[in-house]
DNA sequence: AAAATTTAGGTAGGAGACTACGTAAATAAT
DNA sequence: ATTATTTACGTAGTCTCCTACCTAAATTTT
């Protein structure tokens, strides 16, 4: 437990992405409420949608309010009278439909708006700035449309649905067809999260078969838990000489020696299999990966100028007998 | 007000950064409680840091979970004690320190936690389908570490320190050096949320003065409320023929006419500088802006091929006299 | 050794969002 | 024309997270 990991979520991986975004979006909401506090402003930072909405607008009944900025009713009527309380908002009955209430800004809101929307603008800024050299708008937008087709809960659901009840224990195999998709998947992983997925890597991870065992290599998986929670590649690359490569833990496995057992499990492979050295490319950011190659035996050497990997500063060899 | 724009933060973009950001948290949030309820499982959508934490770390204090999970410590205490009484958490006291409470996983805990893990890999495997393509989570760890960073409610408030009281009534000027970076403020907010900004942008918006005026060309500002809220360029192609583009409208200004004013202001500026016509590249999904240049008089013509431009598959002209 | 400060953990209260349910007006169906 | 259904709100209750404040133990200072 000596140096504590700051951010466990992080290393989580895709399954911290949703306390992640909840983490991000309440902190802007927090500091947003600061910055208004600190300049002495009367309002909220969920507000300025329903402002800039009537403005552009005029008069809106509350669920038009809802629809446009795709709350739901409760929280556009919460929001609605609480901008009503202070004077920023007025009411209306709707003249042919009495149950409709139109809402519409007051003068107050009016003279106020100018001012308000120069610190928008001065937060638009500062988002501007934040999201510089990022896609995370488009992304963003992608992830959403997505996510509102698609239907999480039942594709989730059906996922789970192929249970079934297995030992806890660990247990190391060789590769079988049936775990390929395994294999990209605990890949991409850890390669999305930390580096830009290289096209030597879609080869690789897709067409498992192909480019590893059909060319004389060897793949292993951990299995717990009746899943796959861990791979380790063995390229042949010379008749005596492999290259030991994908190798990855399934997030929440981590931290439990897996990646350890696998790696010893390859190396001892490698003896059996006669072959003289193993060596391995890396990226000196992975600390962890790269104690655990020292502690397997593996040494630094120079660094080949040809990799096909853009990612990898460091390579390390181990001498096999 | 025919076509409901149904996305009114999207289209406030920057702007409504925050305010999307919370919706996909919360939605991911809820479908996550309704997954758990459909499957007959009494756990909570915000307990698998818990869960994992422990599972990796043995027993820790309150403190060090709130830690590592990056949650205000009152936030960690309410999952625990939740946790703890759905008998997933058992508590003792440390031997050494009397105030601490370390919590560890009892045995249900453990003995559920494999069909736990199946569940959460099936999530986390959707959220990698729907992340796919994407640099989602590069971008949001940037974003985070930026965040973490720079101060942004002082930054927001220097911003708006400058605010000036000035006439709200909107009014057109030409260039001038002191307004070159709203030119690229402005537009680079439409192009990140529709398109990815191409190198003839940068070029263009970071230096409008070389590219544009001193080509013989001219840039009109809309200001209004104080601060410059559209743009437009006219960018000389021929000695007779303006190029018309980088028209845009901060979005918290849109619906009110401004790009039909800023428009027929430039058209009006071309005819009197004795051009003999304008021609405008644009994209068909860009709806409004269509019609709008539609309006003025421009009419399709047949598509440049060699256009700079990748995002462009639609080419409008206006005859001048 | 006594006093001051930090740290661990807890409570109270507030904000935001959502679901579920209820009511009355408007519209569609028979 | 009467009944059934949809739509527009509104209220209540629950969940999440956070800040502010409090206590008591551990650690530093003096």
């Amino acid at each position: 437990m000596e140096t504590i990991q700051k951010d466990f979520l992080q290393e989580l991986g895709y399954l911290g992405f949703t306390m992640r975004l909840k983490r991000i979006s309440d902190k802007l909401m927090q500091d947003g409420r600061r910055l208004y506090q600190s300049l002495g402003l009367d309002i909220e930072p969920n507000w300025y949608g329903v402002f800039l909405l009537l403005d552009r607008y005029g008069k809106l009944g509350v669920m038009e309010v809802a629809d446009y900025l795709q709350l739901a009713h409760p929280s556009a009527i919460a929001i609605i009278n609480k901008m009503e309380k202070a004077g920023y908002l007025l009411a209306e009955r709707d003249a042919i439909d009495q149950r409709k209430r139109r809402v519409f800004l007051t003068a107050k809101a009016k003279e106020k708006l100018p001012v308000y929307k120069k610190i928008w603008s001065a937060g638009t800024e500062s988002v501007r700035q934040l999201t510089a050299l990022t896609n995370l708008f488009a992304d963003l937008k992608r992830f959403e449309s997505h996510y509102n087709n698609s239907d999480f809960t039942s594709r989730t659901l059906s996922a789970h649905s192929q249970y079934e009840t297995t030992p806890r224990e660990l247990s190391i195999i060789p590769f079988s067809e049936k775990y390929a998709d395994d294999f990209g998947r605990i890949n991409y992983e850890w390669l999305h999260m930390y580096f830009k997925v290289e096209p030597h890597d879609y080869e690789m991870l897709d067409h498992p078969q192909s480019y590893i065992i059909d060319k004389g290599g060897q793949i292993f998986f951990a299995l717990c838990d009746g899943f796959v929670v861990g791979t380790v590649a063995l390229i042949l690359k010379d008749k005596d000489v492999y290259e030991l490569s994908k190798m990855g833990i399934a997030p929440m496995y981590k931290g439990k020696k897996i990646g350890e057992k696998l790696l010893l499990y390859a190396i001892d492979y490698a003896r059996k299999e006669g072959k003289k050295s193993v060596y391995l490319e890396s990226n000196t950011s992975l600390t962890p990966a790269l104690n655990l190659y020292h502690k397997a035996g593996f040494v630094e050497v120079a660094n080949d100028p040809d990799t096909p990997y853009e990612r990898c500063d460091i390579r390390m060899e181990l001498l096999l007998n």
